[in-house]
DNA sequence: GTAATATTGTGTCATGTTTACACAATTATA
DNA sequence: TATAATTGTGTAAACATGACACAATATTAC
């Protein structure tokens, strides 16, 4: 095969954050590392590039072999390069973050990964610079549910907007007006009414919603404003 | 040096989009090929990560060989990584888009890279995925200039609220009403009256601005809405 | 010198959006 | 049947936006 002249050749690895949402609290994936380096310790999920596997196909299968799921949403968020990140030798990690309902992954694929559902608030120290990535992360996301209506991938099929507004409470950390929330998401027309109702509440029972898929995909990279500058 | 058992090392390239615009149009600065692969098309500037440089250097690096110039603003965009996306041998390209001052850079390193000003809107076929990567770098550019002051980027220091304008509708191809971008531009708060005026005007000499760095610093990541949703 | 032309700065007004609230309806439990 | 918690909807003031008018400035043509 031919090849450039140029001899610097380095290991690719990918780093993936995957958000999830339990009615109260965000929380991470994380991996309680049982194997080396930095074994016992705590990191995100991650994989190297293989040598014939496109970069994205690569993502897809690391998040598969973590949540047995496929068409996770996921966003490239930046490619970390410093020379010294991994003490073992010189790798790149290309970062993402994923989105995905807790509870429809495969409990199976994560403990064999060893993997834990993390509260964001009680998250251990991360090994290499997988503090920065988890940080950017959660700041990307903040960007972007702020303008888009990401949030639905975190939730189940059907959903309350109560339930979609202590989502938003949970990815900023602070409160939202029940009113002006319910009145903003009503505007997008993105929710469709199933006609059924939160039959666990204990007091009034919340109308169980879907997502228009037509719409989300169609107006998915136009501007809402669903929380404002204020608050992010 | 102890390493990873894992064997897939590949060469790491960066390749960046440098926008500029010259009071009419925007431009991009792309290299004719005087050297191989693919001697003799146009491509974006480039190069390989080397060993012990941090990836950020490398991106640094890279536009100070074009441009002569430090302390550029670039943001990373994406990591191109196709298996075949090199013909030569496996290159992951990390992407970037630049965001300079057309007056203010050394025009003997752009010759020495035989690099050329080109109008966005004649822009020639370019090699690998780099037409892909223009595509992307665009459409970040539009997006992210609807909502931040990156705009300035662009001008001189001391530029005129219409040469604003004219940047914006090259950027978005579209007119843009004189008198309500005014006045969202003066609500920011973020320009500064110099005191000067356009001499160079055969009209009426608009006021010439300068930006108020500090402001610009502090608030740069608070949303405005320079351009509205339909016009993006 | 004056009129014509191009451009810039500022203002207005109707409409739409946001913020900060109030109130009524629903449901399990005491 | 009252109570408490929660949900759905409404309202009014403040603010922002979009579409437009008009006056001021500066060069060029006559």
């Amino acid at each position: 095969m031919e090849r450039y002249a140029h001899s610097t050749r380095i290991l690719v690895a990918l780093d993936c954050i995957v958000f999830g949402f339990d009615r109260e609290s965000l929380k991470l994936l994380l991996i309680k590392r049982n194997f080396e380096p930095e074994l016992g310790k705590w990191s995100l999920m991650g994989g190297f590039l293989e040598t014939d596997e496109d970069l994205e196909v690569a993502a897809n299968r690391i998040l598969y072999d973590l949540t047995g799921l496929k068409d996770i949403y996921f966003e490239e968020i930046k490619t970390f390069g410093k020379v010294n990140r991994d003490p073992v030798e010189r790798t790149l990690s290309v970062c993402f973050f994923a989105l995905i309902n807790i509870h429809a992954h495969d409990q199976d694929s994560a403990k064999a990964q060893n993997a834990y559902w993390i509260d964001l608030k009680n998250r251990p120290e991360l090994i290499f610079d997988h503090n920065e990535m988890v940080d950017l992360a959660l700041k990307e996301l903040r960007y972007k549910a702020a303008l888009h209506p990401i949030g639905f991938e975190l939730l189940p099929e059907k959903f309350t907007i109560p339930h979609l507004q202590k989502l938003y409470e949970a990815i900023y950390d602070s409160p939202v007006d029940r009113r002006n929330f319910s009145r903003k998401i009503l505007s997008t027309n993105l929710l469709i009414d199933t006609g059924e109702k939160n039959e666990n509440s204990t007091t009034k029972k919340a109308i169980l919603y879907k997502l228009d898929q037509e719409k989300y995909q169609k107006q998915f990279n136009a501007f809402h404003y669903f929380i404002s500058d204020s608050m992010r």
